[in-house]
DNA sequence: CCGTTAACCTGAGAGC
DNA sequence: TGCTCTCAGGTTAACG
């Protein structure tokens, strides 16, 4: 589900709700995310003291006053919910409150003094991961490719990357050890922008497409966050809020619209890149 | 090294 | 209603 603006905003809103806080308790209902819980998870994590809440590609970086570091990726349904403790004047009973809790698929709770986190992923191909020291959690990043927003993500870089790939663009810009945190929606979404076919081999691009591709990437994420990301089945951030940039999509789950470029005639079709779908205008995107 | 495929999971929606 | 099938925002182990 998550692409880069998406845990973005969930980061936003975490930090706002956590930076500073100590984590009370931490309560797993199941352990088998994609990959296992480690077995100290709770007890290592009970007690810290939260001193940053990052985001790098898709991943959210808790840090913690101890130097300790939990890292965690949302796969494709995870979802992160603060849930705030009320208590009743009348009874004095306290009682959490959300817009919509979830009923199933509730992994773990993180509580708080008074509120409480909850990770919540019915398809489970999210993760935590917990590392020592910010040397170990830099040795596990360390394949990563640069940020689309980073310096590092220019003309240059990408032009040596790609110049002599037979994969084709769509694939390249997927791959999160070339840039981070771009996912199939905004590829689909940069790549009509670009007028690039999502077919052509990363060697076929010409010099005027990459620094294309690289100007698009930043506008069209940058949109997306100011946008609050995209809700298309049920992303919402950490408050339960929708975002809205579902609304702005060009072609991704357009099938069979015009093309929305003015004076193009061409259809929005729909294929398949390695199992996943592909937007494009036949007409436009060359 | 490179590129491709299958696998990991559940749920929503389409079609019958 | 209900069954079966396809598809979904991601990653990565295993293979040739």
């Amino acid at each position: 589900m998550p692409e880069l603006p998406e845990v973005e905003i969930v980061k936003q809103s975490l930090k706002r709700a956590i930076n500073h806080k100590k984590i009370r308790k931490v309560i797993v209902k199941n352990r088998n995310l994609r990959f296992k819980l480690p077995v100290n998870f709770e007890k290592t994590l009970q007690d810290k003291v939260i001193s940053n809440v990052s985001r790098l590609s898709k991943y959210i970086i808790i840090e913690f006053k101890s130097g300790l570091f939990c890292i965690f990726h949302l796969g494709m349904s995870g979802t992160v919910h603060i849930i705030k403790k009320k208590i009743d004047k009348i009874t004095n009973l306290s009682f959490y409150q959300y817009k919509q809790v979830p009923t199933r698929h509730n992994h773990i709770k993180f509580i708080f003094s008074n509120f409480k986190i909850i990770y919540n992923d019915p398809r489970r191909f999210g993760f935590f991961k917990l590392f020592k020291s910010l040397d170990e959690l830099n040795i596990y990043f360390k394949k990563i490719g640069p940020e689309p927003f980073s310096k590092k993500f220019n003309f240059f870089y990408l032009y040596n990357k790609i110049k002599n790939k037979k994969k084709n663009i769509k694939n390249i810009l997927l791959d999160q050890n070339i840039v981070a945190g771009l996912g199939n929606i905004y590829v689909n979404e940069i790549l009509f922008y670009c007028k690039v076919d999502p077919k052509k081999k990363g060697s076929e691009i010409s010099k005027k497409e990459i620094k294309k591709i690289i100007r698009y990437s930043n506008i069209v994420l940058k949109i997306a966050i100011k946008s609050g990301g995209s809700s298309i089945r049920d992303f919402k951030n950490a408050n339960g809020d929708n975002g809205s940039f579902q609304k702005k999509f060009k072609i991704y789950g357009k099938k069979g619209y015009a093309c929305p470029r003015n004076n193009c005639k061409g259809k929005i079709i729909k294929f398949f890149q390695t199992n996943r779908s592909s937007y494009m205008c036949q007409i436009c995107q060359k």
